[in-house]
DNA sequence: CGGTTTTGACCGGCGC
DNA sequence: GCGCCGGTCAAAACCG
């Protein structure tokens, strides 16, 4: 509640003009109401995160409803970065840092910096995408997505349940940790569901497999929660969407298929009992020799409809390893992302 | 000494 | 029109 307070006031009306007064061309050149935010939650003990990336901090403020400051940060990557971040504690949980990117990097970064700047960006840019994507199928749901132009994505390295109180408000919870699994034991699908698990992928990615609705990439290296498998649902309905997806996937292609990303989402919002999603995404990275090694986190997304009035959203998460980021993970996590936001789409025209 | 942080002032948008 | 609020500026302080 008190984010959003934030949210709606981030980006200030009048950051062009400063931009343009201060040199700078980039953000000038776009619709700021079209510019992207991706804000992440992050469980974390010292007052900031490294995300791998350089920032400048040049303001502090108090907001509303919130005693932790907010901190104000610009990149100092490259001298006109337009990249800027803001900072701030959760009111309700203290050890969780609200962390809120604005613009994608245009320019080169650490390799550190990689991941989570290259998550940010796809789902920004997915953003970008999936709102006149979504605007041309005419829902008022997605124009409802199109004029947030935001994705809160939660990365605490434990397990948080949370909710978000309403639509527009788009919240992609990355969670991970064991006993999260544990709960989602206890919480099954009531619904239809898709399930879409990208997790054993290497930069030379193992040929695909298709076989009784499952898809698979290769073997699962890491546990059984990280199947490596897409599959959907035993909903009836389902069975032309598996088709459909056979279909349209090349078994020998490397890379995540274009067609994968509108054949899930094809089949998510073609199916009107569609309540939940599985979600993969990249948190965090460190280096390791010369390579960029990620965390990426599976879980659950569930809507839970009966009972709860005011339409409660809830993201479990279940499972969490360690890839090497390449062009194709980030692909698989920009496809998640996509799927994800699909997803919500279509909870929020069944809403 | 150069880069970063701190902090009060300032600005513009918005609601009443 | 006025006050509130979030975001930014910029000078001073701080730091390695």
């Amino acid at each position: 509640m008190k984010e959003e307070t934030a949210r709606e006031n981030f980006p200030p009306h009048n950051m062009l003009k400063n931009i343009v007064r201060n040199g700078g061309d980039e953000l000038s050149q776009q619709n700021p109401a079209k510019r992207a935010r991706v804000s992440v939650r992050v469980r974390c003990d010292t007052p900031t995160m490294n995300d791998g990336c350089q920032w400048r901090k040049y303001g502090q403020k108090i907001a509303k409803g919130n005693p932790c400051p907010r901190a104000y940060y610009r990149c100092t990557v490259a001298p006109s970065s337009p990249v800027r971040k803001q900072v701030q504690r959760c009111a309700d949980d203290m050890s969780i840092l609200i962390i809120t990117y604005e613009i994608t990097h245009n320019h080169p970064l650490p390799v550190s910096a990689t991941a989570m700047a290259s998550t940010t960006s796809a789902a920004a840019s997915m953003l970008m995408t999936g709102s006149s994507t979504a605007r041309s199928s005419g829902t008022t749901s997605s124009s409802t997505l199109s004029t947030t132009n935001s994705i809160k994505a939660i990365l605490p390295s434990e397990f948080i349940a949370f909710v978000f109180p309403s639509f527009p408000t788009i919240t992609l919870n990355l969670t991970s940790n064991s006993a999260s699994s544990a709960r989602l034991g206890n919480f099954p699908p009531r619904y239809s569901t898709i399930n879409l698990n990208f997790s054993s992928l290497e930069s030379n990615a193992l040929p695909i497999s298709w076989s009784n609705g499952v898809l698979s990439y290769g073997n699962p290296p890491y546990n059984k929660n990280q199947t490596g498998s897409l599959s959907f649902g035993s909903h009836p309905q389902e069975t032309l969407y598996q088709s459909y997806l056979q279909k349209n996937l090349n078994p020998t292609q490397q890379s995540l298929p274009p067609d994968t990303i509108a054949a899930a989402t094809k089949a998510i919002t073609s199916d009107p009992s569609f309540q939940s999603a599985s979600i993969i995404g990249c948190a965090t990275a460190s280096t390791s020799g010369n390579q960029t090694v990620g965390t990426y986190f599976v879980g659950q997304y569930y809507q839970l409809l009966q009972n709860q009035p005011d339409f409660v959203h809830q993201f479990y998460s279940d499972a969490s390893t360690m890839l090497r980021i390449d062009s194709n993970t980030r692909e698989i996590a920009t496809a998640m992302l996509v799927i994800y936001m699909k997803s919500l789409v279509k909870i929020a025209r069944v809403q």
